[in-house]
DNA sequence: CTCAATTCCTATTTGTATACTATGATTATA
DNA sequence: TATAATCATAGTATACAAATAGGAATTGAG
């Protein structure tokens, strides 16, 4: 039952890129010594957060990334189902593709069900300027968002 | 983001031995036959609820399990925690061991927080009972609890 | 007192996913 | 043309999941 480093680490890295946001592309090197994670463990995430349209990305000097849209755009759970996968506590939620025949005489289904709603409450109701609201509130900060 | 199969056979587990209660003691072949778990898998997960006294086992001929309580007394966290471990979505929410360094400055933690809280208010509120009856509601059935 | 049924205990196996690291090609700016 | 970056793909070590396997100890019944 935990969130894997691929999941925790993209949230830290759209964070990082709304928070320093100044228009221009963001160099994932900057992102990595702030964040504490390799340049080459955060290629391998935001790959697939560009694929998505999350991030746009410019190669070559003067590179870098930026969010595609603004940090209200994106909820947690958006980028957590991306890098994780579904977020389902058992499989047999998921999709068409796992149904499991015991379904219909299940005793735990409800119970599941309810769990992975739980979890979907938080994560979709959560975006990245909530997080960075909160986290501003909570220091006293006042990053440019 | 997954419940493993020990937490979800554990509480299978207890809840057959809830539902096909007589006072008498229960072998495990009954339940491996029912569930559609390996009687090997099963004593592995058992002895975990045994030694918490969840379960109290008799050997030998006649010999099996039973619940050591009533079904309204076991919440389907005290069962998921024993055989899962703790619930928590990110290690640094585990006791005092996994502290990390960052949190004081962390912008994720509250989040996850929320998810854990959300997480456990599911699995401490509802008890073996509490499926049971819900599972009777449903099919129309009568279980003897 | 022995047999069969059962729990109890410990090891081993197999597969898969996690969490990275490594190498090199491609592209853009100065 | 040099440099700094993304982009693409492959490789690796480790740990965890999900069991299976073998046998010792215990109990009740006949």
């Amino acid at each position: 039952m935990k969130i894997s480093t691929k999941g925790r680490y993209a949230l830290r890295l759209m964070l990082d890129l709304a928070i320093n946001n100044t228009g221009e592309f963001i160099p994932l090197k900057l992102v990595s010594e702030r964040q504490d994670i390799s340049v080459k463990y955060l290629e391998q995430i935001i790959t697939v957060l560009v694929k998505a349209g999350y991030v746009r990305g410019l190669r070559g000097s003067k590179g870098g990334y930026k969010l595609a849209g603004k940090p209200e755009d994106y909820t947690v759970g958006m980028i957590l189902r991306l890098t994780e996968g579904s977020l389902a506590p058992v499989a047999c939620l998921e999709g068409d593709t796992n149904y499991c025949e015991r379904a219909d005489e299940c005793i735990t289904l409800g119970l599941w069900k309810e769990l992975y709603e739980a979890i979907n409450n938080v994560v979709d109701n959560t975006t990245l300027a909530d997080l960075i609201e909160r986290y501003n509130d909570k220091i006293g900060n006042d990053y440019c968002i």
